[in-house]
DNA sequence: TCAACACTTCGATTATAGTTGAAGTGTGGA
DNA sequence: TCCACACTTCAACTATAATCGAAGTGTTGA
């Protein structure tokens, strides 16, 4: 019954510890070389580069060669989205040191899902445009209300671009840590952008972590009453 | 980053051939014994009691005991929705036997998926009803209007029960042969009880394919304009 | 009580696949 | 031209895990 050796093939390509640290390395949505993967997975550049081959050919992860740089990246959207659910299924991790129970505290507080924001910030900063009147929720996306078009256009992101986009517009996409959904799709990206833009966070090296500035708390606060306890 | 390990140890499970055959055995919705389930898979009774006690332990399978025979199944929904959007994913399978031909039609003309109907059969009733108005397509449910709720009830399915039930009413199910959606949920599973109460349809033994019978035949034509070419 | 049966456990074998050192290719900069 | 660097390929090693025969447990029915 071959049917069941093509979803093995495909899956097996997710279930070994190399690859899957390397994959979740990649839901940060940015370009990655063999060996800065190799050093976040902690295995040799060879080894790396064996997985990365296996994970191309399976279509999972494209690369873009430039110069003597190939740099990395997941293959599209799905399979970052497959990644997220597979990540709100299964258990969470158990606790061995003080630097991981930070990292997973940083990644909890705010971090990137693929291309936009997730953790308590993304999950908070959506809560607060559906408690505003901005956005609404459906059953598998949020649509931007009147109120939210006026919003989103004063603060400078620009819908009629966003909209043009090959790609969900708004999705509500499942959290992980939160256990709740935020704001994914082309707007999740146009906002993200836009705070990269006014410095409100930045992107931490090597973890898909994310900072907020100083600029950023208030900015959150003044615009998004987030935090709003 | 043990964060990546829980992933790779629930998937793990999946991307292994013997233990995908397995899973997909089960995807009948139906209880199976181990020899069964092994020799469906092409191994021995011990191999499959250890994968079984695998798949147990990771909770993607539940067993039940009775007298000297213990029973397996699925442990939940999700784990067969989880399946079935893997092989919506998974490429379609090299044929390579006369046998496999066949008995890839035969699943692709009408199969269960866990609980529900899917395949031509399972798309074109749903598809048929949408277009007679009993259903309306949402974004990932159907929505039943009046003019349903009046047919399901003559037709001798009991709606108040079905929205009883702790677990989804009429979601919108993916189908990896036919590419579209169909009609999944307590409702998919009572229409799919009513078509074996009336003998319209029945399971064959070892495969999760559909017979019709010629009363099924009939009464598909008749009621459903299924099919409508 | 006994034999047949369903299943599991154990141990040995075998196959598979991840890992890494060493060597090779190609690019960039001095 | 030469060296440093990023990456890949190759070959050997090693660890893991799937498989199956043999033996053991517990249940059913005669």
């Amino acid at each position: 019954m071959s049917i069941n050796a093509n979803v093995a093939q495909v899956v097996s390509l997710l279930g070994e510890a190399s690859r899957a640290s390397i994959l979740t390395s990649l839901m940060d949505g940015r370009f990655h070389t063999a060996t800065e993967l190799a050093y976040m997975a902690g295995i040799k550049p060879q080894t790396a580069s064996f997985h990365l081959s296996k994970l191309v050919e399976g279509n999972l992860v494209k690369a873009e060669k430039q110069g003597r740089h190939r740099y990395f990246q997941l293959a599209n959207m799905e399979v970052a989205a497959l990644l997220e659910s597979l990540l709100a299924i299964s258990p969470p991790p158990e606790i061995r040191s003080l630097k991981q129970s930070n990292q997973l505290k940083l990644l909890q507080d705010a971090r990137t899902c693929y291309d936009h924001l997730a953790g308590k910030l993304g999950v908070g900063l959506t809560e607060s445009m559906v408690s505003a009147g901005y956005l609404e929720k459906e059953e598998k996306e949020f649509r931007v209300t009147l109120l939210g078009n006026q919003f989103l256009a004063d603060f400078g992101v620009d819908l009629d671009v966003l909209k043009k986009k090959r790609r969900s517009f708004s999705h509500a996409c499942i959290d992980w840590s939160e256990r709740h959904h935020h704001l994914g799709g082309s707007l999740g990206n146009g906002l993200m952008v836009r705070f990269l833009e006014l410095g409100w966070i930045t992107q931490a090296p090597a973890i898909r972590a994310v900072n907020i500035t100083e600029t950023g708390k208030k900015g959150f606060k003044q615009f998004f009453d987030y935090p709003n306890e």
